[in-house]
DNA sequence: AACCAGGGGCCGG
DNA sequence: CCGGCCCATGGT
């Protein structure tokens, strides 16, 4: 299946802007990913976007959807460039587009994150996959509710979830139970979703906006990692520290409803180019003169 | 509010 | 090689 005229579509920037976990790269715009229950590689030139195995109507049916590819993006980012920095983030991401996840998945991956390095983060995605998931080829899905319900804390400590496995445990009780339900959040508000995802342990702020932002369509969130706590900073508060309710009012009342894909722009550009107040180099250097000084 | 929760990668010595 | 520090954070 052939996709062309498509702007705003990158698919490295897209796979690498730090939004999804289950992907591989073969070679420059060429992946392996793993989503909605479903091998899928895609091959990107100039011209044209190749997705294969996929037929014409698993396309509309799934990846046409996965892939977002009913929103104007064009719009979005004409709207958002009225702010200069974000005119610059753009450019440098053009062709990011927010993915539609599963929930699910999404929920159990960003509760393995925290603390955590995106490299690590997707081994231990792939071992709690490879224990409880449905093997397609030599693949490994990722598992349904059902199948990784059963899982102790000892069996997810052997993936390497390390203090999270008590998060998940919990997290796992309260929808297998039907406590929470995925579904039923799905029609609430955003903020009464949210409120929802965190009575799970092991979720705070930062996951519930993740999982409302890439799996629950919810474009408004403005997920504030201390990547994007930083730049915000930098860019916004003079270089000052500012507490992340301030960073989400600020995004809020600039950004509204397009907060979410500003988020994802300035994700991006940040982690790749690394500018901001306190990147981790930086700090690296004060703490070695403070020592020098000691 | 500081500290801790595994594990692993990275860096300096 | 080895200790120390850091990391998409949240709970106590």
């Amino acid at each position: 299946m052939f996709i062309s005229g498509q702007n705003s579509f990158e698919i490295g920037q897209i796979l690498e802007c730090g939004q999804c976990f289950r992907f591989e790269k073969i070679e420059e715009g060429h992946y392996k990913i793993i989503a909605r229950n479903r091998v899928l590689y895609i091959k990107q030139d100039e011209e044209k976007i190749c997705l294969y195995p996929c037929s014409a109507e698993e396309f509309g049916n799934i990846w046409h959807d996965y892939f977002d590819l009913g929103t104007d993006y064009d719009e979005i980012k004409a709207t958002l460039s009225e702010d200069s920095v974000l005119r610059d983030a753009i450019a440098f991401g053009s062709g990011i587009r927010l993915l539609n996840q599963d929930p699910f998945e999404c929920l159990i991956s960003f509760i393995i994150s925290q603390n955590n390095r995106i490299p690590m983060i997707q081994k231990v995605i792939g071992n709690i996959s490879a224990k409880w998931g449905e093997k397609t080829g030599e693949d490994f899905l990722f598992p349904t509710l059902e199948a990784l319900k059963v899982a102790d804390c000892e069996s997810l400590n052997e993936c390497k979830t390390g203090f999270r496995s008590k998060y998940i445990r919990d997290c796992l009780d309260r929808l297998s139970s039907g406590e929470i339900s995925l579904n039923n959040i799905k029609a609430m508000d955003t903020a009464e979703a949210k409120a929802e995802l965190m009575k799970i342990k092991g979720v705070g702020t930062k996951v519930a906006d993740c999982v409302l932002l890439f799996s629950l369509r919810r474009r408004e969130v403005f997920p504030t990692d201390v990547w994007i706590k930083r730049v915000m900073e930098y860019f916004y508060f003079d270089g000052k520290e500012a507490p992340i309710k301030e960073i989400h009012g600020f995004a809020a009342e600039k950004w509204g409803r397009y907060a979410g894909f500003a988020q994802q722009y300035l994700f991006y550009y940040a982690r790749t180019l690394q500018i901001n107040a306190g990147s981790s180099k930086e700090n690296k250097n004060k703490r070695k003169n403070e020592k020098n000084k000691a």
